[in-house]
DNA sequence: ACTAATTTTAGAACAATTCTAAAAGGAGGT
DNA sequence: ACCTCCTTTTAGAATTGTTCTAAAATTAGT
């Protein structure tokens, strides 16, 4: 791996998990002060391919990276705006009940929650 | 109502169901030619407040506009674009589904399924 | 008709991502 | 070391759908 998009994965795997790519481009400029927003992208991008993180796509137009890449859902903090992940527990597989139930094929799908997260629901008093 | 915005109200009854705005800003201009963009996104915006239409963000970008407005959930055709509805059978109200089951208090939630619908799953052999 | 509030217009601005073409870098073979 | 090829990086422009702005027009209420 060329080093680059090692320290691109670094950052994310070093974060607290979902991370927007101007963020990830914030912090790994500690170790290549030089790099250009493009190549954030571009290596995200390889990295998603090879498999290596998760690409999570949100309706509000804010893209996130996973560095978890089993699979689990989102929720969206609609305060803070944070990205989490979100157990669905005794639902199961989401996308298996999807594939059963719905009128028509389902490939994939695409969910966010909304939510507030514990950090906002805490401060919500202030 | 002003004259405009019945306008654009029309044209999204009159559709298959669901329109992006420049497909509502095309037909809107059978009637006033001279309508402007800006004015159909107005009036998507006012007619969505009040509550006469509904406002379905994917998070491939493209923005939809359902005249439909009691709940239901929504597949993306990934040949041709198309957003369609579809119905999740037996698992009755996803809402309530989520809300009951994940590890996050939920305030509502985006769902998008990816399917090929049927026009499109008919004219793949060719 | 008068006034205030809403709507419309034209066009600029925006923001996140993607594209482009050229330069730089790295790996393998000789 | 040197070529050659392929990948990566850069800088900056382009894209796209949407939103913003300020001025003009329209509408509604009294």
């Amino acid at each position: 791996m060329v080093p680059k998009r090692a320290a691109v994965l670094q950052v994310l795997q070093d974060s607290e998990g979902h991370l927007q790519a101007d963020e990830i481009y914030k912090r790994v400029k500690a170790y290549y002060p030089h790099m250009v927003l493009a190549t954030v992208y571009n290596n995200l991008h390889a990295l998603t391919e090879e498999g290596y993180i998760k690409h999570v796509k949100t309706a509000t137009g804010a893209d996130f990276y996973d560095k978890t890449v089993t699979p689990h859902e989102h929720a969206l903090c609609t305060m803070c705006g944070k990205l989490i992940d979100a157990d669905l527990g005794d639902l199961g597989d989401v996308s298996e009940l999807l594939r059963k139930n719905a009128s028509v094929p389902v490939l994939s799908y695409d969910l966010i929650l909304h939510t507030v997260c514990k950090d906002c629901n805490k401060n919500k008093s202030l």
